[in-house]
DNA sequence: TTTTCAGCATAACAACTGTTGTGATACAAT
DNA sequence: ATTGTATCACAACAGTTGTTATGCTGAAAA
C-alpha cells in the first residue's frame, strides 16, 4: 500500500469518528484507534493534527467534484446541470455521512480564519463551476439571458447546502424524489420567465 | 441584575468566545474571562458545561423566534411571509453573528445525539410556523392549493439555510437586495404553475 | 552480510479541560 | 447583632489533549 493511500486510510478513519463522536473529539488517539493501530501512524503520515484536519476537509470537498464531474460526463443541456447538483445531494442514505463530516467542518471553521478561508476558496471553485455550466446553457439559450450568472450560481449552491443541511439534522427531511423535484423547480425557474 | 440576565449575560459572553475562537475552544475559563470574572460566575450559574451549552443552543433558536414573531406583526398576505422569511436572514453585517453561532452549532452537534435531536425539535417547531403560515395563504387563495405544505416549509427553511450558511462563508456572497430577490422569486413559486 | 530507513509502537511532556470544594464578601432577614 | 444566603474568587483534582523523542522491526539497498 503506497505512502498516499494510506494518508486516505487516516482520513477516513478520521471521517468516521467525526461522524460518530464529534470533530472536538476526533483526537490523534480516537483517530488511531478507529484505525486499530497506535498514533505513531497518525504522527508518521502528518505533521501534526492540523495538517491532518485540512486534509481530511480538502478530501470531502475532492469527493464532491470527482462525483460532480463522474456525473456530468456526457451529459448535455439542462439535464446536465440537474445531473450536477443532484450529485451533490445525499439522495440515498451512503450521501449522508459525506454532509455530516461537512457540516462538523463548517461548524469547527468558526472563528478560524484559516479554515473558513480555506471553505472560501472551494466554494468560489464551485462557484467558478456552476457559472461556466450556466454559461453554456444560456449562449445555447436554454435558459434566460438576463440572469445574473454569479448569484444564480450562489443560490443552487445553497440550495444544495440548504437541503443537504436539512437531511444531516433530519435524515427523512427530503426524500430523494423531493430532493429532485425542488432542484428541478429551481432550475425551471431560470429557463422562462414567469 | 435578576437572576436570569445573569444567565443571558454568560451565554451572551459563550457566544462572543464562540465567535471569536470556536465553539471547542470556547471553555469556561475563556468565558469567564470574556466575561471578566472568574469561573465561579459561569459554575454557579450553570450546572455543569452541557447545560450551558444547551442554553445557548436554545438562546439562538429563541431570538431566532422572536425576531420572526416581531416581524410578522401586523402583516398580512404574501408579504407577512415574506417579512418571515427576511427577518432570518443576515441582510445586514449585524445579523452574521447570530448565523456563525448557529453554524457552529450544528457542526457542534454531529456525533452528539442529544443535540441532534434538539435540532430537530427547533426545526419541528419553524417547520410548524411556517406551515401554519402557508396554510393560511392557502384558505386564501393567495397561493396554488396542490403545494405540499410540509414540503414547501422544508424549501423555505433550506432556502434560508443555504443563503445563511453562504454568508457566514463569504459575507459578500449574497447582498441584502440579492437575498431578498431569492426569498421573492422563491415565494412566486408557489403562488402560480408556471 | 551489513546498513539504512520507512513504518509503527510506546511513553513521557506540558498544557489544557470540566468539575468540585472551600472560602471570602456583602447584603437581607431575623 | 446575628444569621443566612446569593454571588463570586480561587485552588486543587483527575483526565485528556497535541507534540515529541525514543526504540523496535522487517525489508530493501549497499
Amino acid at each position: 500500500m503506497s505512502y498516499d493511500e494510506r494518508r486516505i486510510e487516516v482520513t477516513e478513519a478520521t471521517w468516521r469518528v467525526i461522524i460518530r463522536e464529534g470533530l472536538d473529539r476526533a483526537s490523534m488517539r480516537a483517530i488511531a484507534q478507529e484505525l486499530g493501530s497506535s498514533t505513531g501512524v497518525v504522527t508518521h503520515y502528518f505533521r501534526n493534527k492540523d495538517e491532518l484536519t485540512l486534509f481530511a476537509l480538502e478530501q470531502v470537498f475532492g469527493k464532491l467534484f470527482t462525483d460532480m464531474k463522474a456525473a456530468t460526463q456526457g451529459q448535455q443541456g439542462i439535464y446536465r446541470l440537474e445531473q450536477m447538483l443532484l450529485s451533490a445531494l445525499p439522495l440515498e442514505a451512503n450521501g449522508i455521512p459525506g454532509w455530516q463530516v461537512w457540516v462538523a467542518f463548517l461548524g469547527y471553521a468558526i472563528g478560524r480564519e484559516p479554515l473558513i478561508q480555506e471553505h472560501q476558496k472551494r466554494y468560489d471553485s464551485l462557484r467558478q463551476l456552476i457559472c461556466q455550466e450556466l454559461a453554456d446553457l444560456q449562449a445555447a439559450k436554454l435558459i434566460r439571458n438576463d440572469l445574473d450568472l454569479t448569484l444564480e450560481a450562489h443560490a443552487l449552491i445553497a440550495l444544495v447546502d440548504g437541503i443537504g443541511t436539512g437531511v444531516v439534522i433530519n435524515p427523512k427531511q427530503f426524500s430523494a424524489e423531493q430532493q429532485r423535484y425542488l432542484v428541478q423547480r429551481h432550475i425551471k425557474t431560470l429557463v422562462t420567465e414567469f
